[in-house]
RNA sequence: CGCGGGGUGGAGCAGUCGGUAGCUCGUCGGGCUCAUAACCCGAAGGUCACAGGUUCAAGUCCUGUCCCCGCAA
């Protein structure tokens, strides 16, 4: 197999798994990353997972505020890649960039295309119930995600899969994805599928998006609350504070209290809170500056005054 | 130096104006019961994050360090 001479594009954790797998089977010649930034208590510069492995391996990381600015552009030019190879990069490529490697920019992406292109596949599959995903690698065009489609691979997402279970399996199957699709790309069997048919966005998730509903039905809850699993994860308030909820699980009680009324808070029996049509039990929760932790582990220490609903 | 909360027996918490630690759960043993997420009796288990300091005496006051968490980015 040919060992293309390749720049890696990617930020995350996601991306890791496909840039070792990258370096296992292709030449890669540099890593294009955001810049480290102030992140998380206290401004402390925080380098990208993906930085972070490729200093680890002696692979010249680059960090363009803009990978389209005109400084940088001569940058990757002079690095005559054969083959760009982007996951999770965060940040558009221009025309310029994408006519750069003779055998195209490879993009994977975490989700069946043309569904759910964007920037948060997976939490939105999640929330919106989707029983199955999947990864996809393509041809990258101007658009977003939108390139021609390559491989594709589909993933079963249980009914109470987190979207860290989902992300852990999917970054590994995009690196798997990916292998294949190189192996193809070198003995000339790749095959180009435009896509058709309906095509959706997942965007960017925003601060409201982990907001709970109560009026909402259980099961749309219980997706939220696992499609934001471990990060950022749902969260509602009761009186002025603040609560996350970490995992739910689904009863057949009717509702019968107004949405978000704590129906019952007993460390034997358990927490449950009235959504629109059925109890949601609330299995892991997390005070505001507290830890994580069972909703059994809560309820000894904190007593819920009944009646209390959640807004 | 972004703001703030917190580190107390296995878990979650309390501990007021400083006087060597308490609650709920769990665990172990025993009892009651047709039975139990029930009840009763008993037991084990803590150098109160770490290091200094003040004091007759510190979980409780002062100083420094480490770690955890929420917000904001």
């Amino acid at each position: 197999m040919k060992k293309f001479r390749t720049v890696f594009m990617g930020t995350p954790d996601f991306a890791v798994p496909c840039l070792a797998k990258l370096d296992e089977i292709a030449d890669v010649i540099g890593v294009v990353t955001q810049p480290d930034k102030p992140r998380g208590r206290g401004h402390k510069l925080q380098a990208p997972p993906v930085k972070v492995w490729a200093e680890e391996h002696n692979i010249p990381v680059y960090q363009p505020k803009r990978v389209k600015a005109a400084d940088f552009v001569p940058v990757l030019e002079e690095l005559k890649p054969e083959l760009i190879v982007v996951v999770a990069f965060g940040q558009i490529l221009s025309q310029q960039i994408l006519d750069i490697p003779q055998y195209g920019c490879i993009n994977v992406h975490a989700s069946l295309l043309p569904h759910y292109r964007g920037a948060a596949p997976m939490q939105w599959c999640i929330i919106n119930g989707e029983e199955k995903t999947g990864v996809t690698t393509m041809f990258m065009d101007a658009g977003l995600d939108t390139g021609d489609m390559l491989l594709k691979r589909e993933v079963e997402i249980g009914p109470d899969m987190t979207l860290e279970e989902l992300h852990d399996e999917l970054s590994v199957t995009g690196a798997e994805l990916l292998a294949d699709t190189l192996a193809k790309l070198s003995d000339g069997t790749l095959v180009r599928t435009p896509q058709t048919g309906e095509s959706n966005y997942a965007p960017m998730l925003t601060k409201e998006t982990g907001c709970i509903d109560w009026s909402k039905n259980a099961s749309a809850i219980h997706n939220l609350v696992r499609g934001l699993n471990s990060w950022p994860g749902a969260y509602t308030h009761l009186g002025d504070k603040t609560y996350k909820i970490w995992r739910t699980r689904l009863t057949d009680h009717a509702a019968t209290a107004e949405p978000g009324t704590v129906t019952s808070a007993d460390k034997k029996t358990g927490l449950f809170v009235a959504a629109g049509d059925v109890d949601i039990e609330i299995l892991e929760l997390q005070a505001p500056g507290k830890k994580k932790m069972k909703a059994a582990d809560y309820l000894n220490g904190h007593a819920f005054s009944l009646p209390a609903r959640f807004a």
